[in-house]
Order: C-alpha cells, then sequence, then structure tokens
DNA sequence: ATGTCTTTGTGAACGCGTGCACAAAGATGG
DNA sequence: CCATCTTTGTGCACGCGTTCACAAAGACAT
C-alpha cells in the first residue's frame, strides 16, 4: 500500500471501503488478462491466486459492487471487466496533464498504462522555455504560462505532477486554482491542498527506505544472539555487516 | 502498555508496526529540511504539520523508537535525524542495480534521491545487447546474462525491477536466486517470491485508476446531496447507467 | 523551592480491514 | 424432482492503526 489517504470518512455515499478501491484495479488486470484469453467464467480462488490477494477478500469485495457471481461456478469474466470499469470511472474518458518534463515526466509520458485503461494524455508542460514546442512521446511540449489554459480548454481534472520538489508546491496551488481535484504527486515533497482535491504520491525514495529498514531488520536478526525470535538458520555469509555503529549522517 | 516496557534496549525493538516504519521517511525528510535550516528542535505540531500527519500519531510514533523528546521543548532536530536514520538502516550504504533500462530505468537511474540517503546504484542491467557498454546517468549498462555476477560481486539486495511486465516475474526470480531479497516492483506485474523476500510496487495506472474512482464520485455526488440512510445498497440498482452496456474492454 | 506553562508519552476507546467458517444458492446428475 | 456438489456471500471475531485526552515531565520565571 502506498500513501496516506484523505482524513476523510465521506466515502459513505457507495459504502466502498478504500482498501477495496485500491484492489479493484489489481482484479481489473488480472480479469483483463483472462478475457484477452477468452477465458469465460473464473472462480474467486483462481482469480485471487492471480491477483495476489486472499479469496475470501476478494469475494468481500466484490460484495461491495453487488452480487456479481453464480454460486457454484464463478464469476462472468467479462461482466466482471464492465463492472470494475464502471465502478472505477473507466468507462469514460478523463484526460490527464503532466507538469514536468524531466527524464521521469518523459518516462511516463511514454508510459503505455495512459492510454490503455480510460486515461488520456492531454498535453505535457514544462517550465522550460527550450522544451516549448518539442515533441515527446508524440506531444509536443507546451510551456507553464499556458497551464490554466490549457486545463480549462481540455477539461482536465487529474494532474500528474513530476517537477522537482522545490516547484511541486506551486504547480499544484495553479493545478487546484484552474480546476483540477486529482493529483497525482512524483515529487518528493508533502502537497497541501484544501479539501475536496485528493492527492497520491509515488516516491521512490520512501519506498527504497521502507526496504532499507527491513532489509537492516533480516540482516540483524541473524547474527543477533538476542534471546527472542528464530535463532534461525545460518543463512548468513553476508559479509557486508561490519555495522557496529558508525556515524555517517548523510546529506540531503 | 502491554508489550513490556521499551526502556532498556533504545537499540532494536522489533515492535515497530508497520504503518510506523511507511512514515519514518516522512519524517526524515521534514527533519533534514529543518537541520539545514539549522532548526534546533522542533515541537511534534510543527513536525506534524512538516510531514502533514497527525500529531499524536507523531509522537506515537516516536515512542516506538524511544523517549527522543524533551517534555516542554520539542525533539532535537539532529538527533532525531540520526536515530531516524538509523532505524531505517541508511547509515549504512545500499548498493542497488535497477533491471530494465527503458525511459522509466533511465528516469530511476538519472534520479537524485537515489545517492542522497544511503542508497548507491552499484549497477544498470539491461536484455537489449545494443544497450550494453552505453553509459546511462554516468554508469555503464550491462547486459542481463551477467545479472548473477554483478549481484555477487557487488553484495547487492535490493533489486528494483523497471522492466516490461512480460519480463518481470523472469527478473524477479533470477534476482531472488541471486541472493537479492528485497524488490522495488515498476512493472504491472504481482509478483511471486519466496518466504523472505520483500516486495513494494509502484504502479501507475492503479494510482491513476484510484484517482478516477474518487474524481468519477465528486461529479456524482452533485445532484443527490442527500447520502443519509446508508441502507447498503449493493444489489443491482445499476438502473442509472449514463450508458449502454458496453464492455468497454481494453488491452493491456 | 515552588509555581506555572509547555509539550511529551501513552492509556483507552474506537473504527477499519482481514480472514475464518459456514449457510445459502445455484449447477449438475440421476 | 431430489440428492449432491461446488462456490458464493457474509456474520463474526480478532488485531492493527488512529485519535482523543490527560497525567507526567521538564523548562523557566520568580
Amino acid at each position: 500500500m502506498a500513501t496516506g489517504r484523505t482524513h476523510r470518512p465521506a466515502t459513505r455515499s457507495r459504502g466502498i471501503p478504500e482498501a477495496t478501491v485500491a484492489r479493484l484495479p489489481l482484479y481489473l488486470r488480472a480479469l483483463t488478462a483472462l478475457s484477452e484469453r477468452s477465458v469465460p467464467t473464473v472462480s474467486s480462488e483462481e482469480l485471487a491466486a492471480a491477483a495476489g490477494v486472499n479469496s475470501a477478500k476478494l469475494r468481500k469485495d466484490f460484495s461491495y459492487l453487488g452480487s456479481y457471481g453464480t454460486r457454484g461456478v464463478g464469476y462472468d469474466v467479462e461482466y466482471l471487466v464492465y463492472q470494475i470499469s464502471r465502478e472505477l470511472g473507466l468507462t469514460q474518458d478523463w484526460p490527464v496533464v503532466i507538469v514536468g518534463i524531466g527524464n521521469l515526466g518523459a518516462a511516463l509520458a511514454n508510459y503505455g498504462g495512459f492510454a490503455s485503461r480510460g486515461f488520456r494524455v492531454a498535453a505535457l508542460i514544462d517550465a522550460d522555455p527550450s522544451m516549448a514546442g518539442k515533441p515527446v512521446a508524440g506531444i509536443p511540449v507546451q510551456h507553464t504560462d499556458d497551464l490554466e489554459k490549457i486545463i480549462d480548454e481540455n477539461g482536465v481534472s487529474i494532474g500528474v505532477i513530476a517537477t522537482p520538489a522545490g516547484a511541486a508546491q506551486q504547480v499544484c496551488d495553479r493545478l487546484v486554482a484552474a480546476g483540477v481535484t486529482s493529483i497525482l504527486n512524483f515529487a518528493p515533497t508533502v502537497l497541501s491542498v484544501p479539501d475536496g482535491v485528493d492527492v497520491r504520491k509515488v516516491d521512490l525514495s520512501i519506498e527504497l527506505q521502507i526496504l532499507a529498514f527491513h532489509e537492516q531488520r533480516k540482516a540483524g536478526e541473524e547474527a543477533s544472539p538476542d534471546g527472542s525470535g528464530p535463532a534461525a538458520a545460518p543463512k548468513d555469509t553476508s559479509g557486508q555487516g561490519p555495522d557496529g555503529d558508525v556515524p555517517a549522517v548523510m546529506p540531503a
């Protein structure tokens, strides 16, 4: 799971738990793969395995959407694909703008995952004047000055921020002021937005640090003569465990 | 305090909740910024605001690390930076390999967030022979054939997968077999790994779909602001669909 | 010292998410 | 039509995470 979410339980309208919503795309992906192989139906057990979750959890998730399964048989793949797509709002077209066309922004623009599922890159925006007009992924980059106009003319409600951290909040403010109400933030900054605007963040270094924590814990448990814990088998030989208490406070 | 006092060890408390671990990098980032501005101490309230969380949550998070604050004053910034860094395992160097040097992989290689906090890009690996030797972000790309050797010689335990979905599982298997125990997966696939291996995934299209869900809900709420009597009506009731029944199936 | 003021650290309550276990629903076969 | 078998849908219990609210701890002034 990534990122904290909004602190608002206003999801009572449909009653679909946030955790369930976060898994729907996973199910959809697995179902789409089945659909391409022309598999007509699938059981909760099979689908759960494909999505990497517990089958009871999957069934409960689907129960929030309605009773779309047939007992003794399973779920109709095509029908479920449609229902989930509709629930997620993928039956309509979502124009998206990407702000900040550096290495990451360009990679995102080229990413196929956008167009394939109801999302359309409406525009690429960058603050560098020398980028203007230059095509990236077949789309000409436009200058930040025209941000508001672009948002307005294309009816954009979802924005992707791929700028340096320093510019993120400012870009965010402009996006919101122009009418964007959902933001996907790749910049390593906490964005503050007014109520009603959703922000999800993708942060590489946070993910790595979490992995490092667990990695350290794994390494420390092998040698630790500590009473509790699994005095597990010596897989050791990690060699690189001089550890000790090296100071090494890191820079920026 | 059910689970005994942690006053004694203060070094390795294996009882740090996962949710807390996920927030430590956030605190660390905010603290580092304060440190650079030479701010000596900070209150839980201020730091919480900077990190975008609740102050009570932050205090509880820190309580798992030990009692590093001073009542009536707050937390010593430098000390806390060090403690969190140590807890996350950032006081040591983590060599990382990136597999799949396409648009995304190249962007990741160029990302400054790597080197800045204890992580070092040890190698870039790609399956395309024509990429071999070609430098990306100052590091020559190596061929997949040498994957095992690279992992071994550099003592790599963290791998980043930025390949197409189709190659992800295979690359994952080889990484794990070679000794990698933590994986950051950018490919839109569910990876299956043996016990003891951590996997975190970053998935653009899932994030977008979650945003789309909320976006759709916002748009649909304008008409009927009622919402009272959440009689949990997950049953049918779909008759309100704006569209017909087009099974918008989409490609991968 | 003593009192006041600030801020931490945490007990306790609450709510959400997860997983078990099973009854109900429907398919299938005789 | 009845029996049996498969698989869904869900009631329930449990554990984690969040939040409130406050006593304890220390700083600081007198």
